[in-house]
DNA sequence: AAAAAAC
């Protein structure tokens, strides 16, 4: 097989419809029972390649449909061969979503639901965090399609309230993401616990070589289908970067959205204790702002994500948990307090706006010790980014905006104010970490979190050497390992 | 460097 060949196709969605696909009629009523008639490019370069039963490598940003891209042929091809007994025994699970986190599942398995909803097939979502017992209790009712994170897939298994020894059709949703996350030999374990004779479906942002190996391990000569190159951000996206000192990032940041009278706007954080320090202080200069990430439990997590999706928060700041996959629609507003560590972090971010045709603004917030990452994206994305000027910001005080009568600079800690007690993570902000092992223990953490900001310098002072190469070796030599050595359990 | 994910 030779090397990655793209079938992108100007598609011209508005001439196909859903119905001249061949799909049961059950499931063209759950599609116009939401309204769809059209499929978008990659569902209309999916759905009948999945049809046919062909394997599928897929590359497709979040916001194009790629879900349906391939839970509707699933479900046709399932329902061929459906029957309508209620015996547990007639319903094994037969096929089987992963995708990388609890979210994401969440939001496959409401969607497969809903194109399930007039046909006889089950389809239930499993993931760790939350009480097993119920998950295992409706598998055993029998399901025909599952969708898993791995790690409590895998627990499922052990706990014998799912076999996987029926399924015909395995999707691994945002792969790259699963790689990224080290969930690499969760992946091998499940597989070899799957029947060789299957179709695969594997769904991946960018095409690194780490996924065209993991391609090749685990496709069939599979039919490879690209939309939109990756790599590329949506052209309806304004992209801006204002320079700021790295104690008034967050100044910055309350500034812009009180400028702008923004609603329904994410701000991502690399960190979580940055994302929840951040949220607090949003809220105490009177915004409607919560944090989502993965030291919240999994119930504060849906919690703050429903909140905003009904429009109860307004600002949602978030770690990368939620940068890549998550459906939360047509935002005009994504902003990056930090700049992502991964390039390619920053296109998954600003992906959350500027969907489905609409216009967005990507706003990036940096100082002086990113102008590296900011280098790095603007490789990557392939163009330089507007440095814009945040008018009237004036954080050093002497005045400034203070006039408009805001409380005195919550946000600003001087010199010697010893602000940073109050700053502590929330006590009580995990009181369950979702059965997780606590991460680091207290003896072991590192605070680098506390310490003040202080422009890190070499010894030497001025030789800073630049040596990024190995660093960024590392991790794909033990992916490669991995994908090498097949190690089985 | 960070984040995510089973018990």
């Amino acid at each position: 097989m030779s090397d990655i060949e793209t079938t992108a196709q100007p598609a011209t969605p508005a001439q196909v419809r859903f119905s001249d696909f061949g799909l049961s009629p059950a499931i063209l009523q759950a599609l116009t029972d939401q309204g769809y008639e059209h499929p978008t490019p990659i569902q209309a370069q999916a759905i009948p390649v999945v049809l046919q039963g062909r394997d599928v490598m897929g590359a497709a940003q979040t916001g194009t449909g790629k879900t349906a891209g391939f839970s509707l042929p699933i479900i046709q091809l399932l329902l061929a061969h459906a029957n309508t007994s209620m015996s547990p025994a007639r319903h094994p699970v037969r096929a089987l979503v992963l995708t990388p986190t609890r979210e994401l599942a969440v939001q496959v398995a409401e969607n497969v639901a809903n194109y399930c909803k007039h046909t006889p097939l089950r389809s239930t979502v499993v993931y760790g965090g939350v009480d097993i017992k119920p998950q295992a209790q409706i598998m055993r009712g029998g399901v025909e399609i599952v969708i898993a994170t791995p790690g409590r897939l895998l627990d499922h298994v052990e706990q014998k309230s799912i076999s996987l020894s029926q399924v015909q059709m395995l999707v691994m949703d945002e792969a790259d993401r699963m790689l990224d996350m080290g969930f690499l030999p969760d992946l091998q374990r499940i597989i070899n616990l799957l029947p060789k004779q299957r179709q695969n479906l594997m769904f991946s942002a960018t095409f690194s070589p780490e996924i065209k190996k993991l391609a090749n391990s685990f496709l069939t000569n599979p039919v490879t289908i690209e939309v939109a190159r990756s790599n590329a951000t949506a052209d309806k996206v304004t992209q801006v970067v204002y320079k700021v000192s790295e104690e008034h990032k967050r100044d910055a940041v309350a500034y812009i959205l009180r400028q702008r009278e923004m609603k329904q706007v994410i701000v991502f954080s690399n960190t979580k204790i940055g994302a929840s320090r951040l949220a607090r202080g949003l809220e105490q200069e009177g915004m409607k702002a919560s944090a989502i990430h993965g030291d919240k439990t999994q119930q504060e997590r849906m919690a703050a994500l429903e909140a905003f999706k009904r429009g109860e928060i307004d600002v949602l700041v978030a770690t990368d948990v939620a940068a890549r996959g998550l459906d939360i629609s047509d935002l005009p507003c994504v902003i990056n307090y930090d700049l992502p560590y991964n390039a390619e972090d920053y296109v998954h971010r600003i992906g959350r706006t500027g969907r489905a045709g609409a216009s967005g603004d990507a706003i990036s917030i940096y100082s002086d010790k990113d102008e590296r990452l900011l280098a790095d994206i603007e490789k990557l994305i392939k163009q330089t980014i507007k440095r814009g000027a945040l008018e009237g910001f004036n954080p050093s005080g002497r005045g400034g905006e203070q006039r408009h009568g805001e409380r005195r600079a919550s946000a600003r800690p001087e010199r010697g104010e010893r602000s940073e007690r109050s700053e502590r993570p929330e006590r009580g902000e995990r009181p369950d970490r979702g059965g997780r092992p606590m991460a680091p223990r207290r003896d072991k953490i590192d605070p680098w979190f506390l310490k003040p900001y202080e422009p890190s310098r070499g010894p030497a002072g001025a030789t800073a050497s630049v040596a990024p190469a190995p660093s960024a070796a590392k991790p794909k030599q033990k992916v490669a390992a991995l994908l090498g050595g097949l190690r089985k359990e």
